[in-house]
DNA sequence: GTGAAAGCGCTAACAC
DNA sequence: GTGTTAGCGCTTTCAC
């Protein structure tokens, strides 16, 4: 067995420097050498040539601070927490890019997790998240935020609901009602009347009416209609779950009901809507040519679709510049009362493109 | 202005508890509890009954541990980090969902970070996570990962490059080569020839010349139609970048060299097939059925599509346990040869949904 | 069976 | 201008 000397850097596991090292090679003491790291050594009087000294040195050592000594020191770790269902989303993803570009402006570390909706991670993430020392955590699409609201509250962190609110902490969320409004009514102008009576009836498709964004969007899309100077008929409004099986049935039904598809469409969210999609696939391709459909939703390949498409998408960059508002008024008041609603925004269809050459 | 009792819960800022406080309550000492509290007691000769009084407490004053503190004095964190381009894309937001769980799996906290594609973003990204003493890192798809690769090598930590191979670290990439030739030659079989001599030529669209992921699968597409008695013939690969744009500008020039579309076309990555779809809106509908067409990336949407697609979907499971597998490895060893190549599979088109009812 | 003590790397108050 | 010191919360060795 040969011994391994200092210098022999065939392996990688050199420590990592430290300030002491630092101080040694400059020949300071580790509290100077700690200030110049801060950049507080102009504050504390100390001559530029320790301080430039030093700076050279711990490039020439490739020193980064160690965190968790720093964190421990200092009580609060810089790190941002934010929990979201999946990545494999536009919503969601959207959101986590979003969180971050935010959070590193504030100088934190986002760390975003995914919990694929399942309750038991939740609640293992925040309590890893908490034992992480996190400054604050943003719930997103959370099952049931409250107890976890309740654990990070108890851990003295901060906290916001987004998209799903709670009363455990203050939330932000879109404005489905308004923007469902703002979708039927756009689908209402565009619509044209079959003639028939039944046909010309506004349907809206998908959802859970357990759901609190549900409830909200079939306000919208029924006072858009009674805005119309219309009668918001019975049996528009089919709630039937956001699984593309189960839509593809409901709109079936309607179908075979009408004996043809009605002058406008209100889906629901894009899995809804990938139910009617797969739907409409069996029928002859000028059967939707009249129709008017809009999604409560927004994925970018709508718009690849023989048909055009009005979509709703969530303005996510404002939601979490709320969100981030929120956490930072939070010094102690916690008021789970707070509800902020952000706007959506209507994305028109893309027209197809015109054959260059 | 009153004064706050220790019992006055108003504000959250109640401190977390410690081992010390834990030890005070129990009449034990902070070692003791520590030892309980890794779940070393049976090791240590700790009185079960100790060891549960221990553990009651830590409940009732709702204990985690600082893992600050705990990383400070083990000079390991138990943070695992990846970096990716981007959420709000299958490929990398399903890679960031197969990482945490299997990161989870091997009790390490996984911390992904988005980067969109900025050199500078990856670069102060990497540092944040060594400066967390991050245990392992995985790079997927870093612009330039060999020096990051050297940072990172330098700190003493393990890294992986995924999907982007470089010679600074191990490597696990798609078998590009050998995807490419499994679409091709699936499309071969199922084109129809026009009886349009240059029409029945297969066409190549999308991806860049500088790309390692491109040339091979360049390589893996001409090796079908050698492989099929054919002769690779001119201008059948159009590398036009992946811009959807230019890719419905492509596709364009082709139609008009032709006077109609091929008989296959071969598409490098979703973004690139967005722009042929584009292109092909501004067609008549009947103008692709006769297109044998396959996309060497995959998204659902594509399935809604008025035609059917085939497609090649990356497997990122098997990448992501490769990646740890190599990383595992890693002990001293680093060898920047290693390149492992993960086989991706072939997703046949949906049929259209039977209207059920 | 359990406790005392040292030290991980860092920062801030204070001493000189 | 710069150094000394104490301590953040935890783990581990060793003494009792």
């Amino acid at each position: 067995m040969t011994t391994t000397l200092d210098s022999d850097r065939k392996t990688p596991s050199r420590r990592k420097a430290t300030i002491y090292d630092l101080a040694r090679v400059v020949g300071a003491s580790p509290a100077t050498v700690s200030m110049v790291l801060n950049g507080k050594w102009r504050a504390n009087r100390i001559s530029p040539v320790t301080a430039e000294r030093i700076l050279a040195a711990a490039r020439e050592a490739d020193y980064s601070v160690n965190r968790s000594a720093r964190g421990l020191r200092l009580a609060q770790s810089g790190l941002a927490g934010m929990i979201i269902p999946q990545y494999q989303n536009r919503f969601f993803g959207e959101m986590a890019e979003v969180f971050e570009a935010e959070a590193r402006q504030r100088g934190l570390c986002p760390i975003v997790v995914s919990t694929q909706r399942d309750a038991s991670t939740e609640t293992e993430v925040v309590e890893t998240l908490l034992a992480h020392q996190v400054e604050s955590i943003f719930l997103a699409g959370a099952v049931n935020p409250t107890p976890l609201n309740e654990a990070i509250r108890r851990a003295g962190v901060r906290c916001v609901n987004v998209d799903l609110p709670g009363p455990g902490a203050p939330s932000v969320v879109t404005d489905n009602r308004g923007g469902a409004e703002m979708l039927a009514e756009r689908l209402l102008r565009q619509r044209r009347p079959t003639g028939h009576t039944a046909a010309d009836r506004f349907f809206f498709l998908g959802g859970r009416g357990e759901d609190h964004a549900t409830r909200e969007r079939v306000a919208g899309f029924e006072a858009a209609i009674t805005a119309a100077g219309l009668e918001p008929s019975d049996g528009v409004t089919r709630i039937c779950g956001y699984d593309p099986d189960q839509t593809a049935r409901a709109i079936a039904e309607i179908y075979s009901e009408l004996g043809r598809l009605p002058a406008a469409l209100f889906v629901n969210s894009i899995t809804a809507f990938e139910g009617v999609v797969r739907y409409f696939k069996s029928l002859p391709s000028d059967s939707f040519d009249d129709v008017a459909i809009g999604c409560f939703d927004w994925n970018p390949f709508a718009q690849l679709l023989p048909f055009p498409v009005v979509m709703v998408a969530q303005d996510v960059e404002r939601m979490i510049a709320e969100a981030f508002r929120l956490s930072e008024d939070q010094t102690r008041n916690l008021n789970g009362e707070i509800l902020v609603s952000v706007p959506p925004r209507l994305i028109e269809a893309e027209p197809p493109i015109t054959a260059p050459v």
